[in-house]
Formats: structure tokens, sequence, C-alpha cells
DNA sequence: CTGTTAGCGCCTTCAA
DNA sequence: TTGAAGGCGCTAACAG
């Protein structure tokens, strides 16, 4: 079913049933009558693709995410979709498993779909990736990051500040002996962000980390457990650890509770993110809430406002917030 | 940059580009040389949208989800991503909210990119949506759930039989005294049916269910431990509490931990889905693992090995597993 | 308010 | 092994 079978039914030209269809032009009340009367009939479903090669102007969002493990990018893909929403964009979207080559295969795959914009998380990119980008011309958002200069729209925040600022918070209330708990840093350069954040902060205090466990895999509950169980027979008289986000830092607070740690008063403990799950647990986890809903939901709003990619670059940041909980 | 500036420099027709660029036909080596030579010095990047339009065969999958808020779809999702990855396809993703009408807006619009497959969770369509996906003639998965007959394929497991085999589970394990603590069920019908399995098996030994506590909205691990204590305060002496999922069943455990209830001797707890969250819990959570990223991988894998609609419906159990865990 | 003309960039078919 | 012609379904631009 094509446009020219519904314009032989309702007995008008093509052109007319594309414009009463896009609400385009003026169109008498007997022909849309008609038209809307044909296309029930015959059951007509639009061709996008013919559209957007007709007009060269596509509806899609090209959407390049790490990973879809833990609600992080979930949340981030939530604040997408609310954002695309009005505007009735769809996102394609694609997953890296935080593998450069795997994104740069993905984005050449993405871009030849000719999407009105791309969104990428971070900004790791391979050299190919990061010319076909540019020179795509249409805009890009990189998520998540603010430390560093974007192609053309950076969203997020500062994970260096957020480090720092974890770092004094727990510094104010008279911690001085801190522990780190954390996870692979090869694939998390923003973890390891905070944790420059977090020395520069006990730096500036004349303190240091007396000892860390890293866990060497994605970060996990159960790895942030096992993690605070070896730091702690490693390092006894740590008064502070700060995990490298609320998953491991959730499964510090259960390593406390299944053996008589009493969190804050024996040990604090700090996560990053804010997930519900730390919120919820019988002593609400310290953390810092990133945001993640409005960072996909701005990244959205700020390609939307000026479609064309501008001269100079932009940044935007969603900014944190410190949880106080009940664990530091 | 066209097919046809590629193939000005390369000095031969556009079709020998595009037969080379699709590795298609018998091609000289000087000029696959030539090609892949012009290729990269104009920087060509393949138009999707045409080429689609040419051949009538798009690789876009249409997936549509009810929600992204907890890690049950976005584990589907990367089930859907895992199976998509040799293939070369592209999920187009969207999100309904558990509203009907939402997704008859949104299978409309992806009907119109000629996906090539469309995924979709449930069976709840309103009869448009049906009907349009009856007409696309294309392979139509719905996910998630077999207690009902697929417009095409259907992937996932019996909700009714696993809401059965938890209550014959606690039931040989000598609990009597039941309680539950559900969700809204508007929004999730498989919650509904596991409730009945479990009132079924518990009828069958001539009980019933003492008392239960339905949270007026989406799950959540706070609901979960707010639900529960309502449910103890008002009905004391129960022995078992069935939860409509993990994420209701961790809050509850919450309360326990945090009200002196021992788990299991004091009272059992039972969840569903097997999330990781329940397992790294100091006492690990006895649930039912759904296999949510299989059953996105399936519905791939049996849409991709016969991309033609056969005539008779397809339904793929993906099964459960119950998790001991030490909470029952 | 409606229609005609001429593509969009690629691929299928047929011919050489 | 290569090419020419025609068309996929729709829309921009210009006429009427």
């Amino acid at each position: 079913m094509t446009l020219a079978d519904v314009a032989r039914v309702a007995r008008v030209s093509e052109i007319t049933v594309s414009r009463i269809l896009r609400d385009k032009g003026p169109i008498s009340e007997r022909a849309r009558a008609a038209v809307l009367a044909a296309v029930a009939q015959v059951g007509y479903v639009p061709n996008r693709i013919a559209g957007t090669l007709a007009s060269a102007a596509s509806n899609l969002v090209g959407v390049v995410l790490p990973s879809l493990s833990n609600i992080v990018f979930p949340d981030v893909l939530r604040g997408i979709h609310a954002g695309l929403e009005p505007s009735g964009f769809q996102p394609v979207v694609g997953v890296t498993e935080y593998d450069m080559l795997r994104e740069e295969k993905l984005v050449g795959a993405l871009l030849a779909w000719k999407p009105a914009a791309m969104i990428i998380a971070g900004f790791d990119h391979t050299d190919i990736t990061r010319r076909r980008l540019e020179a795509s011309g249409i805009r890009v958002a990189e998520l998540m990051d603010i430390d560093a200069a974007p192609i053309d729209i950076a969203v997020g925040l500062s994970h260096r500040g957020a480090g720092y600022d974890s770092g004094r918070h727990l510094l104010a209330r008279g911690y001085r002996r801190f522990g780190y708990v954390g996870h692979d840093w090869q694939q998390d350069r923003r973890a390891r962000l905070r944790w420059e954040g977090l020395c520069r902060a006990l730096q500036e205090t004349g303190l240091a980390l007396l000892d860390q466990a890293v866990f060497d895999g994605p970060s996990s509950t159960d790895a942030g457990r096992r993690m605070l169980a070896e730091l702690l027979g490693r390092t006894p008289g740590l008064d502070a650890v700060a995990f490298s986000n609320d998953d491991m830092a959730v499964g510090g607070v259960f390593h406390c509770i299944g053996h008589g740690i009493r969190p804050k008063q024996d040990l604090a403990l700090f996560g990053f993110n804010g997930l519900d799950i730390g919120q919820a647990l019988p002593i609400p986890l310290a953390t810092i809430r990133s945001n993640r809903f409005l960072i996909g939901k701005v990244a959205v709003e700020t390609i939307m406002a000026t479609p064309r990619r501008p001269a100079e670059r932009i940044v935007v940041n969603t900014g944190y917030e410190i949880v106080e909980g009940g664990t530091a």
C-alpha cells in the first residue's frame, strides 16, 4: 500500500495525500475527509524510509551506550526517551560493552541511517570515530562527563569534582583514616576521575589513602562486599571507606551487616550515584546523586534547541548533590 | 558524498561500487582496489535509507518495552542486542510506560521504518496494534510470557507456573501461614499470574493467603519494605511471605534486618526474578530466576531462524529455576 | 487549495 | 566481470 493507492481511492493526487498526512499547507476539509477515509480503508502505513530519502530529514537519533548491565545507562536511556517523546523522534540504540572498536563500527552503522543527531557516552573514541562524528555535521552529544572538551555538546557532571567533594564531606565529619574500594579503571574512566578528586581532597589536608582494594572487573554488589572484606582484613583501623559507586558500596554495607560492623559509628561508607537501592537500605547510604535521567533528557533538549551545529562547543553541567544518608 | 562520487573517482560505474561495498557478484581485484581507495579518499558513508528503499530489505528491528525503570527490561534489551550483534541488525527502541495507547502510536511509528521484525513485551495490545502487527507480515515476537496465544512467536516463561512452583516449594518446607506483598496489578499482569499460581498451590493443600498488602504503584525496594511492615503489623503469626518480585522482596529483607526478624527462622521470604542484588544480600534471597537475558536473545534467534512468518505460531519456553537462597 | 515535474541514493534486472 | 536503464515511495519546488 503506497501513497498512490490512497490517492487513487480518494481521487486526489499523491502530493495532496502526503500533505494531509503531514499536516502541511492549506487543505480543504473535503479533501482531508476523503483522504483520511481512504487511508483507513486501505490500511495505509506510511513509509518513512522513502519519506526520509526524499526530504533528507530523518527522525532517527543514534544512541551509543557502553553497557546496559547496571541501572545507570538504562536511566540515561529513559531520560533520552523522555526528551524525545514530544518530538516523535526514535532512538536507534547500540551497545559497545566498553569496546572502542565496537563503538567505531556502531557509529559507522548508525551514521548510515542519516540520524538527525547522535548521543554517545563518554569522550573515549578512536580517531576514526571522532573524525566521522565531526564530519557528519549533525549534532553530537557526549554524555556523563564534562572533564574534557567535547566534539559538539557535553552533558554531565565533573567526576573529579564529585570525588573531591565526597572527600571534603568525609573530612568535615572528622574521618581521617581512609580506604578505597573500587573496580576496573580500564573500563570506567569516570570512576578513576572520582578517585583522583578524592585523593586531591585528602592531599590538601595532608592525608592520603591508607589502602585500597580494586576489583579487576565490572562493579557489582558482590564485588563490593568481597573487596571491603579484603581491605579490612589487610588494613585494620580504617574509619572511612569510599567506594567507586553505589553498587560496590551497597555490597560494603552488606558486609558490615553480616559482620557486626556498625556503619558510621565503626566505619563510614560512601558511594556514588544515588541509586534507589542504597536509599532503601536499613541505613540509607551516604552518596552523591548523579542525575542520570536528567543527563539523557537535557542532552536531547540541547540538541533539539539548535538542530544545526553551532560554531562553539556547548558544555552543560547537570551537577550532583551529596546525599547525607546514614553511613557517614 | 554518494556512490556516484566514489564511482567517478574510481573510474567505474556506480553499480560496481555498490557491488564491491556489499560483497556481491564477481569483481576484479583491480576494480576492488580502486574502489576501496576511492571510498577512503572521499570519506564515503553509505546511505542505508536509500539502500533500504531500493532493496526493500531493512536491517532495523523494532523493540517495544513497557519500562526501563528497573533492571528487568534492560536485561531483555541486552539479550536482544547480543542476539542481533552477529547479524548487524539495529534495534529501534520504544518505551510505552505500560500505556497501550502509547504502544499503539509507537508500533505505528516503528512499522513506518519497515523493520525486518518486531519485538514487543507482553500480549496486552489494542486491537489496532494487533491488527497492524498481523498485517505487517513481518515476524513478531511477544516476550516474557507464554500464558496466552501469540500473534506469531512467544518467548518467555509461564508466570502462573512460576507462582505455583514457588507455592509448592514453600509448602514442601513446612510453611503454612502465608502472606503476600505485591504491587500494581493493573500495570503488571504477569505479577498477577504468579499470584494466581501461588493461590492455586495453596488451595490444593486446603490453604489460602491469610493476608496481603498490595502497593498501589510500581514495584520498588522501598515499597516492599513498607508493605511488609504493614502486613506484619496487621496480621501477626505469618510464617511465610511471597513477594511480587525481587525488588519488593529485598525491601522485605531490609525490614527484617532493621527489626530483628530472622529471615527463614522467624519468617520465610520469597521473591521473583533472581536479581543480583537479592543474591548479594547477607542472606541470599530465595527466589525464581527468570532468565531475562535469554528471553531477549532467544527471541532474536527465533526470528532470524525463519525470516518469513510461517503458518503456525511458535512458543518458546525459556523456563525458570528455583533459587533456594537462605530466606525460605 | 491542488497538481506536475523531477529527483533523493541506491539496487534489481537485463544486457553485454 | 561490467554497465545502462528504470524504479523503490515519497517530497521539494514551482505552477496553476
